[in-house]
DNA sequence: GACACCTACGACATCCTGTCGTAGAAGGGC
DNA sequence: GCCCTTCTACGACAGGATGTCGTAGGTGTC
């Protein structure tokens, strides 16, 4: 269930692809190499394949000119990240992470108050 | 001032320097690999060296025998590694790493009374 | 039929990681 | 003084991941 953590490369395509809901790689190519005139088609072609067989997009096939689309939003990602993170460093547990940071306070005010919001959006725990 | 991640045996080293002040090489290569006679000496030895050009960790070289000593807490590192997560991933913001985790309700209640503990230990940030 | 564009995929250079081997320095026992 | 053991220093290497490119082959349009 541990998803394998994305390189340099192939997490700008998923930017890309989490921005706009689908697209071709030749949008892809433009977005990321702007003054590609030929040779950058392989690369992209290579690392979509490469995120295709990790899981992380679907291509629409049926087209002559493949749609593709990310499998995971960015939220799913980065919770999956940050799950292997704990996993690996704290035991699993957030509390340590978090501990750091919020006494280097590196947090704004506004996030903090949108963590407790999120604490408190969820089902009461008492005892 | 962003903290490059470790590897898996840089990291098994790191555990043990965290969780004893300081160690020889030879201590370290006992726990690390425990059937190894002769070996793996090098091994050790170049992971640390590795790690001290990183500056992870710092030795004592006016002993004959040079003395380990990891230079970052776990929890500092842990909590660097969060920050470059939500850097790269959520433009540094915190809520949307937790809000996946929380939604999908993978936090024990107890983490979750901790997490409130500790945002309620931080100075009152009214409106 | 010719051309342009696409997909599929092999090949490659580079980097990182973990591993080992060897060379040299330092200390202890006799 | 000499030898043996243990240490440090570091070059070398295999494997894997990554980013890149080039080429072969299909498909559509004019």
């Amino acid at each position: 269930m541990s998803i394998p953590p994305l390189a340099n490369a192939e997490l700008a395509i998923m930017e890309l692809l989490w921005s706009s809901e689908s697209m071709t790689a030749r949008q892809l190519r433009e977005q990321l190499y702007p003054g590609a005139d030929k040779a950058q088609h392989g690369t992209v072609q290579r690392l979509l394949q490469r995120l295709e067989d990790k899981g992380f997009v679907t291509r629409d096939r049926s087209l002559p000119v493949h749609l593709f689309t990310a499998t995971l939003t960015r939220e799913a990602y980065a919770g999956s990240q940050l799950e292997s993170l704990a996993d690996k460093l704290t035991g699993g547990s957030l509390t340590p992470l978090l501990t750091h940071l919020l006494g280097s306070r590196k947090i704004p005010r506004d996030e903090i108050a949108q963590l407790r919001a999120l604490l408190d959006a969820r089902p009461e725990e008492d005892a």
